[in-house]
Formats: C-alpha cells, structure tokens, sequence
DNA sequence: AAACAACGCAACCGCAAGTAC
DNA sequence: GGTACTTGCGGTTGCGTTGTT
C-alpha cells in the first residue's frame, strides 16, 4: 500500500469535489457532538462517503468554529509577508500566528495576491531582497556609489557596507564603550549609530572572518531582527515591513560568537508596551535602545517569542545563556 | 454577446513524520 | 526493527467567477 492513501480509499468509491450542504450538516453535526477522535472513522460513523482525510480538511478549512471568515486586512497581510521572511513557506506556523486564518487560506493569498504584490514592489518574494540587488550583483553600473557605515548594537560595532544604497555585507569591528544603539537614516536607506564618532561600516563579506551569508538594505517604517544561534554560529535577521515600496530586509550570519554577549533577554531594558505587536506575537515586549539625538525618530524593541519557529539552520541553542528563545527586534522610526 | 484570460478559492495529491502493533 | 496506518503539511490542480477584448 502506498504511503499517506487512506485504506478506505481503495475499499469503496468515495465521493471527491466540493462538498455539498448535506454533507457539511452531516459533518457538523457529528464533530459537534463526537468530537473528530480519529479522523479515518469520522466518515463511516457520520454517515458520508469521504475519506477521512477529505473530512479533515473540510473541517479545519471551512467548518470550524473558530475561522474567520472575510476578506484579509491589510494588517494580516502585512504580518503575512513579515512572517514569511522569517519562515517561508511554512503555511501552518504562519497561520498558527494568524487566528481564525488557515494554512490553506493564507497559502492562496500568498499565491494569488501578496507574491505579485511584492513584484510590484521591487522585492523578490522568495528572498525578500529588493530585486534590483541581484540585478546589480549580476552586472555592476560604472556609476555605482559604495559607502561605509557603523552601528552600534549594545557594546559592539558592526561595519556595514553599502552599495547604490543596499547593504552589501555587515561585520563585527570591534567592542566600543559607547552604549549601544543603532540609528535608521531614512535618506541613506542605512543603518548606524548614536554615535558618530565611530562606525559601523559594511563590509566586503567573502574576507571577513565574520562571513555574512545574505543580507539586503532596508528603506522602511519598521523592521524586526531575529535572532538565533546553532552550534555556535550566531545568526540575526533584520526583516522590516514588507508591502511598501521601500521596504527591505538584512540578513546577516557570522561564525563567530558576535553577538554573543549582545543581544540576550535585555535584562535592563526598559519595558515598553506595543500592545497589537504583542497580541501577533504573544509574546513580551521589551526596549533595549534609544537615540539620544533622535529619539522622536526611533523606537527599538526586542521581543521575547516563543511562538515563532526558527528556520532549518537557524535552530536555537537551548543551552545557551543568551539564546534559550528566539527574539525579534522592531525597529520604529 | 461571445470568447478568452486572469483570478480566487476549495480540494486533492504525495510525502514525511509519528504511532501502534 | 519492520510494517501498516494515521496525521499534518505544502505543492498543485480544477473549477467557478470576474474582467477584458
């Protein structure tokens, strides 16, 4: 027997297609009183020719209570494409952030409306890199214009690099005393730091030791950092608000323990409420940054959250001090 | 008005992982 | 440990609806 066909498939002909009334009534009904229990006797005792597998489907798609029924709102779309960038195609972990939303549902808007969306926009809905950044890897413009910036980020610089105004590559430099902070500058589609008399520049990322794997430059009014660590190689995401034409994201891996004593549970950060991210997420806020010179510009959170799964390759270290979760970082300007 | 294309949604299919025996 | 079976997931398809020519 074929793996995944349920054996009453090959006993009898079960009815495929859409589902009628009767059959829903009949479904409804049965689940209602019984409960589903194992989903391969649900047809027989409900008294309709399905298979099991059909009858799931039916109810966690369309019968189940608790689905919201209409049209997306811009909000979920918009947290849609924002968890797509950390997760992917992971229909069910991105639904599970969505209630009342189903994977399948959420699978078809990504398909039928949010991909072209971001076409649109310049952002390749694979990668969520802007698509011109392929473009120029591919076949640099004679007049392309590189510059050099810093970020702080607690104690620790970090050097970006830019290229026609994309990030190019991110490394650590090395540890200031400056307290930590990093600054989005709207106008450069950059980000850097409260202070300025040091930098944090990008940096060429195939000689560095501190390799960064992908990253991409962000233009935007929001944007999250994610965090993880696997067998010691320190991972962080900055992914901003996709849907809008100036939206980006950065992506940076290292193999080195860079961020190690950077970023952890922000045990003397200053709690801050944002209380619709915080229903998304479920999670805790915290604010682990502030400018001292645009602090109208720029609000920075670090989430604590349980709830969203780390990407293969990117699995939390349980044991570790500083990585028992997987946090997400919002930056607001 | 007809033909065609594009869209949106529901459902199916195949696979992998988990479970029971 | 091997096999049969169940469950859940993601990719894909089919079809009705809507828009365009």
């Amino acid at each position: 027997m074929q793996m995944g066909r349920h054996s009453c498939c090959y006993r009898q002909k079960l009815r495929k297609g859409l589902w009628s009334p009767e059959e829903d009534e009949k479904l409804l009904n049965f689940i209602t009183k019984n409960g589903h229990g194992c989903w391969s006797s649900v047809p027989k005792l409900a008294g309709l020719l399905r298979c099991g597998k059909s009858c799931r489907l039916r109810w966690m798609n369309y019968l189940r209570p608790d689905l919201k029924r209409g049209a997306f709102s811009h909000k979920e779309e918009n947290l849609i494409i924002e968890l797509h960038a950390v997760l992917g195609n992971r229909w069910s972990q991105i639904a599970a952030q969505l209630p009342g939303r189903t994977d399948n549902e959420i699978k078809n808007l990504w398909n039928s409306r949010l991909k072209k969306k971001l076409k649109q926009n310049g952002i390749d809905p694979n990668t969520h890199q802007p698509l011109l950044e392929v473009e120029y890897d591919k076949a640099p413009s004679p007049n392309s214009k590189s510059t050099n910036h810093k970020l702080f980020l607690h104690n620790n610089r970090y050097d970006i690099n830019t290229h026609n105004n994309s990030i190019i590559s991110c490394k650590p430099y090395d540890i200031v005393e400056e307290s930590f902070y990093s600054l989005y500058e709207p106008n450069l589609n950059l980000i850097t730091t409260s202070n300025h008399n040091t930098s944090l520049c990008f940096m060429p990322n195939n000689t560095s030791s501190h390799m960064i794997s992908d990253l991409n430059y962000t233009n935007n009014n929001a944007s999250f950092i994610s965090f993880g660590d696997i067998d010691g190689i320190q991972n962080w995401e900055l992914i901003n608000s996709i849907g809008s034409i100036n939206s980006c994201s950065i992506q940076l891996q290292t193999n080195t323990d860079f961020l190690n004593t950077t970023w952890g549970l922000a045990e003397s950060a200053t709690a801050k409420a944002d209380d619709k991210l915080c229903e998304y997420f479920n999670t805790t806020l915290f604010s682990v940054g502030n400018s001292n010179t645009v602090q109208d510009q720029i609000q920075t959170y670090l989430y604590s959250d349980e709830v969203i799964k780390p990407e293969p390759g990117f699995i939390i270290d349980e044991a570790s001090t500083f990585w028992n979760n997987n946090y997400i970082m919002q930056l607001r300007f």
